[in-house]
RNA sequence: GGCUCCAUAGCUCAGUCGGUAGAGCAGAGGACUGAAAAUCCUUGUGUCGCUGGUUCAAUUCCCGCUGGAGCCA
């Protein structure tokens, strides 16, 4: 069996999968993007020591905040994790909001090895010009003629030999069971609200010595709560633009959480009781028993 | 107390020389093969503050009212 818990960020992910873990003898593997990252807790949430109750979590804080980590790392390392995992006779229990890199390293998605694919050259051209070397190859694909990043990425793939092509993507492993956690949009919104300006004070203590010292990784300009403080600390911005901002960013990011999750893999879904959420876990536990049955 | 200005989408505001309106933000929906907490696409009907008048026709002009801002006493 392998479990993996999903839903957007702040409905109490973490939470659950040590429940499930202790009682399923799991080992939980992180799928955060930005939790892949030393340092950066406060601002991802993070699961505290006293908090995994000596629950091994793997792919958590591997990488140092100037380093790149990716889809492609992250599918090596995940499937690395689950033989190693089900070799000890333990359930892999994945936790995280990043859907592409559950998706990739569950389902049949292959990628080139980096050292065959040259990015960055055609960081010169314009969209158009891009479009029209895109165009030579006369793909199959539908693609998005303004999506800079994806243009640029799609030509280079060409160039080294890979034409992608649209397709339905298979599982691997046939003993996945998807945990979706939700609650209604208006509940999950206060929650982030909250959530956020509880973690304010200590996560200005995290992200001063980043901003101060002038440190921009590609993980600092991309992880909300992160990268909004820099005009902060420059005097740009005040804390309250700030904060709102970062409030903002987060409820964005659960609302395209929500359209991955539930468009493009097969997830069970359970509304989270906040105020018992052990009658959440026992539904949840009585689900994954009928399912492990068959 | 007197005078002036403002009142339009959830918010900030534009506009209609009289023919029932439109931007930004927020919100909603979607895409997704190496930054995915990223990147990109689609989406705007609201008693135009309330009441009465002029008019074929008023959110637009006029009287009054209410609420807000400012100036003078």
């Amino acid at each position: 069996m392998i479990l993996a818990i999903v839903g957007p960020t702040g409905v109490g992910k973490t939470k659950l999968s040590i429940e499930l873990a202790k009682i399923y003898q799991g080992e939980i593997i992180n799928c955060d993007s930005m939790q892949i990252y030393k340092g950066l807790d406060v601002g991802t949430a993070k699961i505290t020591k006293e908090e995994m109750q000596k629950i091994p979590h793997h792919l958590l804080s591997i990488k140092n905040v100037e380093e790149n980590y990716s889809v492609f790392d992250f599918q090596k390392d995940a499937r690395n994790k689950i033989e190693e995992i089900k070799a000890k006779g333990k359930v892999p229990i994945f936790v995280g909001g990043t859907g592409y890199y559950l998706k990739a390293a569950l389902y049949d998605y292959d990628f080139l090895e980096e050292k065959d694919i040259k990015d960055n050259k055609y960081e010169i051209f314009s969209n158009e010009e891009l479009v029209e070397k895109i165009d030579e190859y006369n793909l199959d694909i539908v693609y998005d003629k303004n999506n800079r990043k994806r243009l640029v990425r799609l030509l280079s793939l060409l160039e080294a030999g890979n034409v992608p092509q649209k397709k339905d993507y298979t599982l691997l492993y046939d003993d996945c069971i998807f945990i979706g956690l939700t609650t209604d949009r208006e509940v999950l919104y206060d929650r982030i609200n909250k959530r956020f300006l509880d973690m304010l004070v200590p996560l200005i203590d995290e992200v001063k010595p980043f901003c101060i010292n002038n440190i921009k990784s590609k993980a600092l300009q991309t992880g909300i709560g992160y990268k909004e403080f820099y005009p902060f600390f420059e005097n740009k911005k005040t804390l309250k633009e700030t904060v709102e901002e970062c409030q903002k960013n987060s409820r964005n990011y659960a609302k395209r959480q929500y359209t991955w999750f539930q468009n493009q893999m097969d997830i069970n879904w359970f509304n989270v009781n906040f105020n018992d959420f052990l009658s959440t876990i026992n539904e949840i536990v009585a689900y994954i028993d009928t399912q492990n049955k068959k």
